[in-house]
DNA sequence: AATGAATGAGGTTTCATTCAT
DNA sequence: CATGAATGAAACCTCATTCAT
């Protein structure tokens, strides 16, 4: 349901300008799955202090990505249909900045030597919790908050955490 | 790049031919994701006997998954874009049949208390994981054992297993 | 709206079935329409007796038309769509039967020589006249007895009567 | 046979141009009836003036109708079926302009009151006669002329005049 | 004779993209 | 650079007809 001419109407500009800045629909997937990459790092780093512990580290990432998600559902939903989407190049996947690299740097430093993961397992195994959680946070009658905890302990443990 | 044509050609059937099966392509659509579940589940449960302790069960359920993922590519990779697509309507998500229903019957026995996960919500992070654990076993270059060894770890220890 | 397929479920009989009546649709829907020609000619005529006057025999042939054209509303309709269709061939609708011709002979017997008049302008000139009393007859509110009168009258002064 | 296809190929549009004015074929056909009904009007008035008697205006409006329903044979083929078809909503089929208003007054101020017609039935009445006349006029063999006065005395008998 | 699954041509509609303004 | 009408390929779906049973 993204037809370019609806895209057009709900940015506000004629069908036709979309294409004076993107050359092709594939092209503004792109751009717009590491648009919303960056702004996740963005709101994950929001607020971030280095000097807490891995854990609170962790935690502060977390919960902001969850409050991200949780609010921003249309661009949460976006982002899992553009993740398993093949329009995305390899490139817009791997495509990195400073916030996304500081991002890994936290993961990078956070994990336990013990589990032999790689940064980049763990900010999979993030995603994909994160996700999961989510969808328990949103459903009817649960307790937010409770179901982020026990989201973030789960993901805390699986990286080796204690 | 799903178009019905396509579809009843690898169906080798005609294209009309879909339309006496499923009134629609969302309901084909539907139909399939419940097909891919059940699928999964039997696998899953391929070998399984009930005696082994409740690591050595979900180990077992883990790795017939994998196995699964990464030799059935194209279906799992169908699954993940159903999964986020809003064709498959909750109807089809809720499906259970027998299987379904024993491989969520293990996931309830093997909770640990302390961590307040519902089977709902261990399914769910194994899905997850194993799915981000794929990910990694299929890079080249990667050791797929040792990598969806490390998964199950992962997997194992978020819901509370030592 | 009227699918082969429809038509044959409709009849309770399978689909195929139709075709071993009727070597195409057009065939059918000729035949559909010489049938209902034969219906509406044989409730015109019910209850007809010839020794009546002029007016009294058209008089008797209208109430008789507009009451199975009120009642029947789906054959109706039908045959307006028939009648102004491209399948129906020339054969049928200038086919005849005894029903039919007898009908014929009542419009004959009761033309005014003064008005130039055919038998079969008479009968397109009821039938019309009908089919527009009939669309007012059935709407809301209307006095459909009342208005079958009118509509009989205004057809009589038509084709010359007194 | 009037795939859009057709259509499109006969306006000299491209098929999906069709679209952009028309959102959908039944949409066209609605707007289509309209203009038919408006054409049909404004032949009708063509050369109009008041001062005649209510016989002569009404003549006038009928030979003006025959005129273009015996040249326009396509546009009144086509206006019959749609008349006859689900497709005309009732909002289309009561649309009024100005032209159309003018018709009905000069079908209001010819009515005998002694026949208790409406203007509805009169226009009815006449659109149901002049069809039939047509059809004969056009037969081969028939004289036009001599049908058209034919079916205009009939109808105006049929409201009553003498 | 009756059945209904299978067929594929053809129907309507959508949509990414172009281009004259 | 911005616009939006025009385009036609391609999408989904319908349906009259066939034919093996």
């Amino acid at each position: 349901d993204a037809a370019t001419a609806r895209i057009a109407k709900a940015a506000k500009v004629a069908h036709g300008t979309l294409f004076t800045y993107f050359p092709t629909k594939e092209a503004l997937f792109n751009a717009l799955y590491v648009d919303i990459k960056e702004e996740i790092a963005a709101h994950m780093l929001d607020g971030y202090a280095k000097k807490e512990t891995p854990r609170d580290r962790l935690h502060h990432l977390w919960h902001n990505y969850v409050a991200w998600g949780t609010q921003a559902q249309a661009k949460r939903r976006t982002m899992a249909q553009l993740s398993v989407s093949s329009v995305v190049t390899e490139a817009a996947r791997t495509s990195a900045s400073d916030l996304t690299n500081t991002v890994g740097q936290v993961f990078a430093a956070c994990i336990d030597p013990a589990t032999n993961q790689t940064p980049a397992f763990v900010a999979g195994a993030m995603t994909a919790l994160a996700e999961v959680t989510m969808g328990f946070m949103l459903q009817p009658g649960a307790d937010p908050k409770a179901m982020a905890e026990m989201g973030f302990e789960a993901f805390w443990r699986s990286i080796g955490g204690h």
